[in-house]
DNA sequence: ATAATAATGCAAATGAGTTGCTTGTGTCAA
DNA sequence: TTGACACAAGCAACTCATTTGCATTATTAT
């Protein structure tokens, strides 16, 4: 795994530690579902950092596009982002309560190899989310 | 099918039959793709209608509530639609052009039914979208 | 410590989607 | 065919996530 989301692995890469990058970075690693860019300010406060929206939108992205953050699209009106070195997994999001649980089964990668093969087009990723009703709603 | 997206069919549902609603219910008959409301309404102004976005977004919701038409998430910032009776399918998004196209098997059911067995959730729906190179932009 | 550069904060802007309210239009019964 | 009523349309204003411009501040290599 090349992007391992650690303070040591950015500082090697020549990136600034800042407290907002080092904060995020913890949160990230820390968290086992993904989180929204409001989620993360809720977070900051909670560990008494007052952090400007733009600087964590702004974070984010940058994360994203050094490959140590994926996006995850869960809700449509907000974009979720999750750590890019946990394993390949899936989402089950219930849809009473908006809980979210982790599936790593994933019996896509044969599909794949099809679609390359029949098609033409090369899958460099995919988005699979379950909606429905946890365990515990559905009594 | 219960949902089919027709003029006669939300005529027999006793629903209103507007201009604006004939005139969208046609689009996304024809439609080979998901469309968002900007696209609707880009549509609706090459036909010669000129339809407010406020009744364009209300019309979705509509359609989307009466079961005629479905969500699918495939760009972040904006919800797409298409019309429900299509058989079950997934795309395929070219990261390069963003094109669409359409793959009809789907192996996912099984994967369903394990959920349901090993963590009790019942699983409703799944968006299940792939992003890659197609075969005209992979040269 | 200092200069160079990247990150921050703030205010304002953008753009998708929504809401309140008034006016217009299908539908149906007389 | 017409009138009444309910639903739909249009407009303006709003919300809320996300972005941008710009001036200020913090990090890092020298």
């Amino acid at each position: 795994m090349n992007y391992t989301l650690t303070i040591s692995e950015l500082k090697d890469k020549g990136y600034r530690l800042t407290k907002a990058r080092k904060e995020i970075v913890k949160i990230f690693s820390e968290s086992k579902k993904p989180l929204t860019a409001s989620e993360v300010k809720k977070k900051l406060i909670q560990s008494g950092q007052s952090v400007n929206k733009t600087t964590i939108y702004r974070e984010l992205k940058f994360l994203d596009e050094k490959k140590y953050l994926k996006k995850v699209y869960i809700d449509p009106s907000e974009v979720s982002y999750e750590s890019s070195d946990l394993k390949h997994h899936h989402h089950l999001v219930c849809e009473e309560c908006g809980k979210i649980f982790v599936i790593t089964d994933c019996l896509v990668n044969d599909l794949e190899k099809n679609i390359r093969k029949k098609k033409g087009f090369i899958v460099r990723r995919h988005n699979l989310e379950f909606y429905g009703i946890c365990k515990d709603c559905s009594n």
